[in-house]
RNA sequence: GGGCGAUUAGCUCAGUUGGUUAGAGCACCUGCCUUACAAGCAGGGGGUCGAGGGUUCGAGUCCCCCAUCGCCCA
């Protein structure tokens, strides 16, 4: 029998340094390697999240990163062939912000490209101030994200390698990397050819800052601070004056693009008025009153303006009433130029084009805010009043919070900007989804309704072109008419041959470069995609779906979706929407919605927020398995505090598992069956927990799984087994009793290592390494079979169910009465005798000897007695005298 | 306004299909240097399970309603 000399080990564990040692083994081994010929069944497929690779990964990550690796690593065990890929979501404004701050630069097209930029040199050689930004071509500003994400893919790779996570690297992608922008154009031409996807001219959401369209899934509503204005309207038949009434906006800044005005039609207040036309304060414009539904009579005046646009509800009436157009934004978020006229077109209809332009060139050029302040003072002067009536503004404003609708990245509330975009067609298939959604289990199955709630809500298409520049580019030209126009209904779409392609450094068939941009010949088209159209065919990317090596067949769809549940509208929403659009199947079968860390003052964990903790600290300082250990604490689904003490909680454990290892190791006997009545029943309960644990980790309980090895291991195995055993492990007299001791000793601690390995994988490799891994021929427990209840039948099992508990109630009650007597619990008992029932007694029977060993005492008598609820034995004891100390 | 979740010991959280006297860790108090571990061990105090109502022989658990907090969506 192998073990260990207890002086060769050090006393304390060197974390750091063993972690190190196993990240290079693990690797040397190919711990994480799949077989990538393996077939579907015998595999098991995670679709892991590529994180977006701008700045550091905070401790938010780490913990839901660490939910899939525990996963990875059980299901290796069982058996199964895993995929573990890793991928890095580059594309995207989280990106070019970064670039645009770190750099201090922007991206204007038309700008020469320069080779070798030296951004620094350059900024010196035009002499421009710090805070000026430098303009630069697309292509150069493209190298300059490619230099960030790479630096950044290294330090978040070295995080991952250092968390322990058991990705297999061999399946590495980036979003931005030749397959998988060939992928995502891939799935353009799909969709194009099934006919999902189309382009229009449309009123979409639009940030000024960033100057591109977002989508539904990226807009988020932030309470900001904005006040109602009261301002009245004259109301005209034919052209005479008959009536007014008074209108309440918040946007009183978007007066002069009002092209109708709407109440509800049951409202007594206005019934009169539907119809007739409206004239606009001081800009005079006359509009239709008309009838809707949508219109609430309970907020503000009841009636309201219609403008082009202030929100989603104007787009419809705009549409549904085919009202005119008056576009007063540009794509920088300033007041367009505009005339207006009496009538004809040389400008917008007014019936008083004079004021109304005077009063327009006020506005122009300037952005929302100081626009809204003009307009507002302009309705304080009786001369811009429609009825002669006075000033419009009835009263000051009213100042109130309001939810207003924000870009998730952005700074400025959202526009509506009538723009040419493309889209894939969803409000059409919104049935299809949530029918996907439910042949997909959802952990916590309460996310589904988050999934389905949302599809249940979308009011408009996805818009997949964005007005960027680094991102997979729509592959796509258009031929320019005699005056150069784009000719947007006679699009060119690439070849898949020719994938991945950028249109504006290549020319589409039939085309030379020196047409490019010429009437009579073609332009590329200039849009990127949306990021997430790109992410969400992680499964198809992995699969290397349509590619020469495609592995569609052995790969999809995968087995399982682990990612935060912020991102079920997109991440989980488009990549369910893809793979049915794509392969008319579920992407996975599972999902698993992992919480979000929270700081000590129960708000989200994130960079903008200024709250984010870094995990190299807690690493540093508790190491990778103790901050798994907080990981796996935690049930799916569950928002976790940040909380440093569970942290210690895990570093002691690992520290527990070092030690009981050594003391467990360190036991010799010669080889010899489990024959005696307490290892059996110590065998028992074993099983117990791993059948518990096992079932656990089907259902990604992992927090049950740990929770029911831990309680076994500290309790049952440390405190009381271990404790039980100690004479008869190194009796010289009992030679069946020893080997039978050490034989289940190294049993427990054999499955319990396995049982905690996923969580804590460095401290269980290290102690099998000691002698186990000679022993069983697997060099690391990560290579080993999950421990199975039919492995442990070899066991006898014992003769009374309920010795173990039995001598563990018994030890107790000892300790209880040393305790209380202030003895130390190694003293040895002149006497000892057990307050027990029939029962009670009869229990510990066959287990006396090592019962009688642990209290320190010859023999054990009992005398009868009833147990209480908590107590099953009550100990009398009469310690012998303190042993003498040696000085020395 | 609609949907979802949470509310259990001072703190962080478990609590399976309803079933003895509701658990763990941390913190607190007391004792113990015990041949694996003082980063340990033993013992102890501490909860009318957010409020109210209902179903049931029996409710932390199921139903209704309310409150507070959080998230998602309008």
């Amino acid at each position: 029998m192998k073990s260990i000399e207890f002086g060769d080990l050090p006393k304390r564990f060197d974390i750091n340094e063993r972690e190190a040692h196993w990240r290079a083994r693990w690797s040397e081994l190919g711990v994480e390697k799949r077989d990538q010929n393996a077939p579907r069944e015998k595999s098991f497929v995670i679709d892991s999240p590529p994180p977006t690779v701008s700045g550091a990964l905070h401790i938010g990550h780490v913990f839901s990163y660490t939910h899939q690796d525990l996963l990875a690593r059980y299901k290796r065990m069982t058996g199964w062939n895993v995929a573990y890929p890793m991928g890095w979501d580059d594309n995207g404004l989280p990106t070019e912000r970064r670039v645009q701050n770190y750099f201090m630069v922007r991206a204007e097209r038309g700008v020469p490209y320069i080779e070798n930029l030296d951004v620094e040199a350059e900024r010196a050689r035009l002499e421009l101030k710090k805070n000026r930004q430098l303009v630069i071509s697309r292509q150069n500003f493209i190298e300059l994200c490619r230099v960030v994400t790479e630096v950044d893919e290294i330090a978040f790779k070295d995080m991952f390698n250092r968390m322990g996570y058991s990705i297999d690297w061999s399946d590495e992608y980036a979003t931005i990397d030749d397959k998988s922008r060939r992928i995502a154009q891939r799935s353009f031409l799909d969709l194009h050819e099934k006919g999902h996807i189309y382009q229009r001219e449309s009123p979409t959401m639009w940030d000024v800052d960033f100057q591109t369209a977002v989508a539904q899934a990226e807009v988020e509503d932030r309470e900001k601070g904005g006040a109602y204005h009261d301002l009245e309207f004259g109301v005209f038949e034919e052209d005479a004056p008959v009536s007014s009434f008074v209108i309440s906006t918040t946007r009183p800044e978007l007066l002069a693009a009002c092209v109708g005005i709407t109440a509800h039609p049951d409202d007594e207040r206005f019934k009169g008025l539907f119809g007739k036309h409206a004239v606009t304060p001081g800009f005079f414009a006359k509009v239709p009153i008309f009838p809707s539904t949508e219109a609430d009579p309970e907020k503000g005046t009841g009636i309201l303006m219609v403008c082009t646009f202030g929100d989603q509800t104007d787009v419809a009436w705009w549409r549904e009433e085919e009202l005119e157009l008056r576009q007063i934004l540009g794509r920088n978020g300033r007041i367009l130029d505009h005339s207006f006229s009496g009538g004809g077109d040389d400008g917008w209809a007014s019936t008083n084009p004079e004021k109304a332009n005077e009063n327009y060139q006020l506005i122009v050029g300037k952005r929302s805010p100081s626009a809204k302040a003009l307009v507002v003072e302009m309705m304080r002067n009786p001369e811009n009043s429609a009825t002669g009536n006075g000033a419009p503004l009835q009263d000051e404003p009213q100042w109130i919070q309001h939810p207003v609708r924000f870009y998730e990245n952005g700074d400025s509330p959202l526009e509506y900007l009538t723009t040419r975009q493309w889209f894939v067609r969803m409000l059409d298939k919104t049935d299809q989804m949530i029918d996907m959604g439910r042949k997909i289990n959802w952990y916590p199955d309460f996310m589904r309704k988050r999934f389905e709630n949302w599809t249940e809500n979308l009011n408009v298409d996805w818009c997949i072109s964005r007005q960027r520049y680094f991102g997979v580019p729509i592959p796509v030209w258009y031929p320019l008419d005699d005056q150069g126009e784009p000719q947007y209904d006679q699009a060119i779409i690439a070849a898949e041959e020719v994938l991945p392609v950028d249109p504006e450094s290549t020319t589409p068939p039939g085309y030379t470069e020196e047409q490019r941009g010429v009437p009579g010949g073609f332009a590329g088209e200039p849009d990127i995609f949306d990021t997430w159209f790109t992410s969400s065919l992680s499964p198809q990317t992995v699969a290397r779906w349509g590619e020469e090596d495609d592995q569609m067949n052995s790969l999809f769809p995968f087995d399982v979706r682990p990612q935060a549940h912020d991102i079920i509208r997109t991440w989980a929403f488009y990549t369910i929407a893809k793979a049915m659009l794509h392969q008319e199947s579920v992407p996975w079968h599972n999902i698993n919605l992992s919480g979000w860390v929270l700081d000590p003052d129960r708000k989200k964990m994130s960079k903008s927020k200024g709250n984010a903790v870094t995990p190299v600290d807690s690493i540093d300082r508790f190491g990778a398995d103790a901050v798994r250990y907080w990981s796996a604490s935690f049930k799916l689904g569950v928002d976790a505090a940040h909380d440093e003490s569970i942290f210690k909680i895990g570093g002691k454990l690992v520290t527990k598992l070092y030690n009981a290892g050594k003391f467990v190791l360190a036991q010799t006997a010669e080889d010899g069956p489990i024959t005696n009545e307490l290892d059996r029943a110590f065998i028992a309960e074993l099983k117990e927990v791993v059948r518990a644990a096992g079932q656990a980790f089907e259902k990604f309980e992992f927090s049950v799984a740990l929770q029911e090895t831990e309680k076994f291991f500290w309790g049952a195995f440390t405190d009381n087994y271990i404790e039980l055993l100690k004479r008869r492990s190194r009796s010289e007299d009992d030679p069946e009793g020893r080997a039978s001791a050490v034989a289940t000793l190294r049993l427990g601690l054999n499955v319990v290592l396995r049982l905690f390995a996923p969580v804590v994988p460095t401290i269980t490799d290290e102690v099998w390494s000691w002698v186990f891994a000679e022993e069983t021929g697997h060099a690391s427990i990560h290579q080993t079979p999950w421990p199975t209840v039919e492995e442990l039948d070899a066991v006898a099992a014992p003769e009374l169910a309920g010795s173990f508990p039995a001598a563990c109630d018994a030890i107790s009650a000892i300790r209880k009465a040393k305790s209380e007597s202030g003895v130390s619990l190694n003293r040895e008992l002149l006497s000892l005798v057990l307050e027990a029932d029939e029962a009670g007694e009869s229990d510990l029977r066959l287990v006396l000897d090592d019962v009688a060993a642990a209290g320190g005492a010859e023999s054990i008598n009992f005398a009868p007695g009833t147990p209480s609820g908590d107590w099953r034995y009550t100990a009398q004891i009469e310690p012998a005298a303190a042993p003498v100390k040696n000085g020395g």
